[in-house]
DNA sequence: CGTCTTCTTGATCGCATTCAACGTGTGTGG
DNA sequence: CCACACACGTTGAATGCGATCAAGAAGACG
């Protein structure tokens, strides 16, 4: 596999490398824990805390004037979240599910990239892999179809979660929807479609299991329609 | 104004303080002459170089393997681009118009910010705004039609070439098609819906004028209907 | 067991896409 | 300088995807 670094050098930080570095520095830090529904941090004030998932799953987003929210992201364990806050930029952090997470003070983090090349690295290459990202995820949701977003966010949680049976969809069908660009109706059919094909089963709303992995690959992918 | 910086004790960097920082490490760094159309490096190589527009217009993109294009942002002078290529999600980056730039060699400007907290904290800040910008990007794509992104795209472009009158559309309407999430069409009868709404004139096809930047700002905002 | 939330399905509507044709402008060579 | 060609821009008509409005089904929880 090609490397993804931003520098050939510079070999690409697993997180285990990432937690690693951090872990070196702030070896003492706080354990949190938090119940599903709850805030880390919400939109317009800076956080004196960046945060370990240790466990649990969180979503990252913003709200507009009307309301609507989006999604950046979902952070389970091993992802760092509220390091790339700015100002008033800040998104809110929200459990999905209940979490332990590993709390870092913001400023103390910033003022050792001064300092210490591992740990600017570290924020260098976690910026540049979130820019990268968030550019695929425009990517996807302009030019692909419901159920093509769809067909991908599935193979990307089964990834993430490292099996292709029972894998868990924390998330509500208005949160997949919120970071999809989709309406919740939206998303229960565009799911619907998906099961019809055979490629996927879904013993309850909140599990599912790939049957042909190739194939939803393919529906994920370049075709147009799914039928 | 609200700071955006990353931390509240770092200033907002302005494009002056950038240049500054990476001007004195990198003052005798190579100009280069772009000729409309012709590309600094393209997808799929990480680009030895990386580039300060001295003067005209750049875009950044993707190709999808269909062959559809997303520009993620168009870049002028005092910008930096080709920073936050990895690996094999380097972006191509193209001239629009004419340009001239000045190439700093990324291997040098990587290993300098491993000693100088200076081009760290420069690196870090850009991909972090690149970053909220990414998003921001996205919501607006996400959220609004076609008429509120294209009035938005007009404000941004009046505003980053700080005038009203006479501003210069240096990209194609494909280009921004291509860039708001659109077909060539819709840009064009969105354009042509918000020149009858008489808040813009269009004496070129390249060129327009703002006459009453409050209304254009409100039919980018939270209007869903602009007639 | 009942209530509330979450999920699912149906019908209709509107916006952006697609396909098609026509204008406009720009640059090149005769 | 004009004629022509070609890229770029604009407008029209039809289609389709996802949003919206509405109602009902399935879980979750006390």
């Amino acid at each position: 596999m090609a490397s993804r670094a931003i520098l050939p050098s510079t070999k690409e930080l697993s997180d285990a490398d990432r937690q690693c570095a951090v872990n070196k520095r702030f070896p003492a830090a706080l354990v949190r824990r938090l119940h599903h529904g709850e805030m880390l941090f919400s939109e317009g004030a800076l956080p004196r805390y960046c945060y370990e998932i240790i466990s649990g799953v969180v979503k990252e987003y913003r709200t507009l004037e009307d309301g609507q929210r989006e999604i950046t992201d979902f952070y389970s364990d091993g992802s760092f979240v509220g390091v790339d806050a700015r100002g008033e930029y800040t998104p809110t952090i929200e459990a999905v599910t209940d979490c332990v997470v590993r709390c870092i003070p913001r400023e103390a983090l910033f003022r050792d990239a001064q300092t210490t090349a591992e740990i600017s690295m570290f924020l260098i290459d976690l910026l540049a892999e979130r820019l990268d990202r968030a550019r695929q995820r425009t990517m996807k949701i302009c030019r692909k179809n419901a159920n093509q977003r769809l067909a991908g966010f599935l193979l990307e949680l089964a990834k993430r979660q490292g099996r292709t049976s029972d894998v868990r969809l924390p998330m509500s069908r208005q949160d997949i929807g919120d970071h999809m660009g989709l309406t919740i109706e939206t998303v229960c059919r565009a799911l619907t479609e998906i099961k019809k094909t055979g490629v996927v089963t879904m013993p309850s709303a909140r599990t599912f299991t790939i049957l042909d992995e190739q194939a939803l690959a393919q529906a994920a992918g370049d075709e147009r329609k799914l039928h």
